[in-house]
RNA sequence: GCCGGGAUGGCGGAACUGGUAGACGCGCCGGAUUCAAAAUCCGGUUUCCGAAAGGAAGUGGGGGUUCGAUUCCCCCUCCCGGCACCA
């Protein structure tokens, strides 16, 4: 018997054949197509999860596949180390953030060697290292020059028994995750980054992004959220200062029955002051978290404040509400409601009595009941006075124009895109360089200083951030005029760091700058890809930082990422698997078992890339099950000896049809792997040539010959897939060179033609009968021969023939 | 609540541009091999009717367009992701 499939020997042999070879360690060579293929840096949380495995296997075939076409590519990994889990772990264990975190990324760089990733590893980025995020403190410091960072006062959710900001995933059912205490909003004061300043460019680059999946444009889209609308000013009784709102949909502005403002609004407040009920209410809306989806969903609420707006229009009062949907950090703080053609304001006024008014009519003159059901579509103005009859354009128009004669607002364009707040109150993060001093304010630490070091060797107890604590990392003198001051002790939002790693890999070692002309050769990323969580936030920032970074003069290019594969979710119990919920898979073990490539395999064959993959422990048995057949297959046929070169002309009918399958084979998995990262399909291809194979019954030259080409194409086409054992199998085939510098197997045309083809016939669209006709034949023939069939003959038996719908090469519809 | 995605045999999935629904794999059933088991190999496997030939139904639910719809359009249900401090 022959050498059996031993992967944990073959596995380990092929690595280190690439170690020792350096096989992915590339350098900038301009005469070279270059190709860089990059996923999203994992946190190092400590072990490697399947969510991992499934994004770092793609990429890996993608940059193993592209090698294979000829390019010079570069495929880096790097760890996203800031974050709020370092904390955690050091508050259960005692260890400090930085400890564990470098412990974490030791063990996990070896769980991505063992599964045979064609990394370039002399790039490696660790984000939590000072000469890494010292140029995000300078990139900061250059963004303050130029007026696009400030500092405002934001919403946090505070936990008001530990004292402490949560993040939103801390928590739960509104209340605190380790106190259970309810969690209030609190202003603090934070920076934020102008990304609004960039938000036009980054809205209309999506239409010029073609390797970007529809979907993530289209959240961008609309998460960016521009509008077209009018700004208009109410007076309110007894102030002085106006109500400012913003409306789409000035049209409506005659059906206004009430206006409400946010809890936080200097109105309610005034109110408040005086009006125990509203105080008590305005309180209330505090007691909540301040995530949008809880402010969304929650029962909408509202009071009214006893004080009116003036109808700019009519002259009317309106009644002025204070309402919990409402939200101070959105817009101007107040809303103008109109009930009759506004859902939420429709249902808001039924409940609380407020008068409904229709001021618009449906288009096509259809008569509607204002009372019983809300009209949100855009139509004609009526009792509107002099609006009446307008469409919606024209009394867009009109309105705006009314406001910006009189002075009291007019068309403005709005986002619903809020500039980044990049303050965090932790500790395991990179230090925001800012000094605040009494006399010069806040004051950007001199690049001269920079990096500012976050202290690695802390206590941390988890109630505040350490460098509160920590006099000699915060007592420094102002570096303008050299008073006492005060060192900034918020860090970055992780964010920050994710948001330009993947150009620092082509110069991580650089430290005279942030980029360099490596960068300019290797960037922007040819293929990204990771997971579909991330379509908004971080490639939005990313997108930001890019651009930031080119007006720095850093980069030329304005798009990161040209072609973005998101991966969908490895799902458990139908949950994203995450260490946060606690339900992974160790992907270990199932190495342990079968070895790397049963896992790679697996991961590529039980659903496409894009879909969520719902786990389950069946089926990577089967994948093992194919690898053994795949090497008995080739270890077998190759120690029957050497093969002949093939001569087309002696073969026969089974072995010509084996060779069409090959080099059918070759072209489908070209076009998944290359166009469609379609792998789950090139797998099954791969397995139904390798069936094919072994169903070929013939020991003659030419048969050994055919079959010979059959498994070097297979080796070759899986190897990005299961590269240890393609590695192996290469070498069983007789060859010296190794397989990692060989090139994808090409199509030979002339194995493909046909003779006989066989058509499928329909007799009114249900498949009847499947005729063989000459590859060929006309239609006329076609018809015939289809018509000709006894048992479509039963079903045309007596009938008239109306039509005949001959579709070439496909199928034959015969309508009666 | 809003934005994006998904739903196909017992299970994961295939059908790429409107043209044979269920490729490939898992599981299951039967057989071979074995003292026996594991492993391996061969055959079968959407459901219903039928001995078979063949027929009928069938892609989350309801409607529509078409010679023909898993694919396009409208309405609905459920599930997943995101919602700005999880990464």
């Amino acid at each position: 018997m022959s050498t059996p499939y031993k992967p944990e020997v073959i596995e380990l042999e092929a690595q280190q054949h690439w170690a020792d070879a350096r096989s992915f360690e590339v350098s900038e060579n301009p005469d070279k197509e270059k190709f860089y293929c990059l996923t999203m840096f994992p946190y190092p949380s400590g072990k490697l999860h399947m969510g991992h495995v499934r994004v770092f296997t793609i990429s890996d075939v993608i940059a193993r596949y592209q090698r294979m076409q000829g390019k010079h590519v570069l495929q880096p990994m790097g760890w996203d180390a800031f974050g709020m889990p370092a904390e955690n772990a050091a508050i259960q264990r005692g260890v400090p953030p930085a400890e564990w975190t470098y412990k974490n990324i030791e063990d996990m760089r070896g769980q991505l060697n063992r599964l045979g990733y064609a990394y370039d590893w002399s790039r490696e980025v660790t984000t939590c290292r000072p000469e890494y995020y010292r140029w995000e403190q300078w990139l900061f410091t250059k963004m303050f020059e130029k007026g696009l960072v400030y500092r405002k006062n934001s919403v946090v959710n505070w936990d008001p028994v530990d004292q402490t900001v949560l993040a939103n995933e801390q928590v739960i059912d509104g209340r605190g995750w380790r106190s259970d205490a309810l969690v209030e909003r609190r202003e603090i004061p934070q920076w934020f980054m102008k990304i609004t300043a960039y938000a036009d460019e980054l809205l209309d680059e999506l239409d010029c992004m073609p390797g970007w999946p529809d979907s993530v444009k289209i959240m961008q889209r609309n998460w960016i959220g521009r509008s077209e609308g009018v700004e208009l000013s109410f007076d309110v009784a007894g102030e002085a200062e106006p109500l400012t709102v913003y409306t789409t949909r000035p049209d409506t502005l005659m059906g206004v029955t009430y206006m409400a403002v946010a809890a936080e609004h200097p109105l309610a407040t005034k109110v408040a002051a005086d009006d125990a009920d509203i105080a008590e209410f305005v309180e209330e809306c505090r007691k909540t978290d301040a995530a949008e989806a809880t402010l969304e969903t929650m029962e909408k609420k509202g009071m009214p404040l006893g004080i009116s707006a003036i109808h700019p229009l009519t002259g009317e009062e309106v009644p002025l509400w204070v309402a919990n949907f409402v939200l101070m950090s959105y817009g101007t703080g107040a809303v103008m409601a109109v009930p009759g053609h506004d859902e939420r304001d429709w249902e808001f006024a039924k409940k609380h009595g407020i008068e409904i008014k229709q001021v618009i009519a449906p288009a096509d003159g259809t008569e509607i009941d204002i009372q019983a059901a809300v009209f949100v579509d855009k139509g004609v103005l009526v009792n509107s006075g002099n609006y009446d009859g307008l469409d919606f354009d024209g009394a867009f128009n009109a309105i705006a124009d009314h406001f910006e004669k009189t002075g009291r607002g007019g068309r403005t364009v709005n986002y619903r895109l809020r500039d980044w707040g990049v303050s965090r109150q932790r500790y395991w993060g990179a230090p925001i360089p800012i000094i605040y001093c009494d006399d010069c304010d806040a004051v950007p630490v001199p690049e001269d200083q920079l990096p500012v070091v976050l202290p690695e060797d802390v206590e941390f107890t988890g109630v505040g951030s350490p460098l509160r604590e920590m006099p000699e990392f915060y007592e420094v003198k102002c570096p303008r005029c050299g008073k006492d001051a005060r060192r900034e002790t918020d860090t970055f939002d992780t964010f920050v760091e994710s948001s330009w790693y993947f150009a620092r890999y082509a110069c991580p070692d650089n430290n005279e700058a942030m980029l360099d002309e490596r960068a300019a050769y290797w960037t922007p990323v040819d293929q990204y890809t990771g997971g579909i969580e991330h379509a908004i936030l971080h490639l939005l920032y990313s997108r930001f930082f890019q651009r930031v970074m080119r007006d720095e003069g850093l980069t030329e290019e304005s798009e990161p990422f040209a072609n973005l594969l998101t991966q969908g979710m490895v799902l458990k119990d139908g949950a994203k698997m995450s260490k946060a919920k606690g339900n992974t898979v160790d992907p270990q073990e199932l190495i342990a078992l079968y070895g790397a490539d049963t896992v790679r395999l697996f991961m590529m064959f039980a659903a496409p890339p894009e879909q969520a993959l719902e786990w389950s422990d069946d089926g990577v048995q089967g994948s093992f099950r194919f690898l053994k057949r795949f090497w008995n297959a080739v270890v077998e046929h190759a120690a029957v000896g050497p093969v002949v070169s093939i001569d087309p002309g002696v073969l026969d009918e089974a072995d010509k049809e084996l060779r069409r399958k090959t080099h059918q084979t070759i072209a489908k998995i070209s076009d998944d792997i290359g166009r469609r990262n379609s792998f789950n399909t090139a797998v099954a291809a791969a397995m139904e040539l390798l069936n094919a194979v072994n169903k070929l019954d013939s020991d003659s030259d030419a048969g050994r010959a055919v079959k010979h080409e059959a498994l070097e194409a297979v080796v070759l086409m899986l190897s990005p897939i299961v590269p240890h054992i393609c590695h192996a199998l290469w070498r069983e085939l007789g060859h010296k060179t190794p397989l990692i510098d060989q090139t994808w197997p090409e199509v030979d045309e002339s194995a493909l033609e046909m003779e006989q083809i066989e058509l499928v016939v329909q007799v009114n669209g249900k498949l009847r009968a499947r005729v063989s006709v000459p590859a060929d034949a006309d239609e006329v023939t076609i018809e015939k021969l289809a018509v000709a069939d006894a048992n479509v003959q039963r079903f045309i038996d007596g009938k008239d023939i109306r039509k005949v719908i001959v579709v070439p090469g496909r199928l034959v519809n015969i309508v009666v």
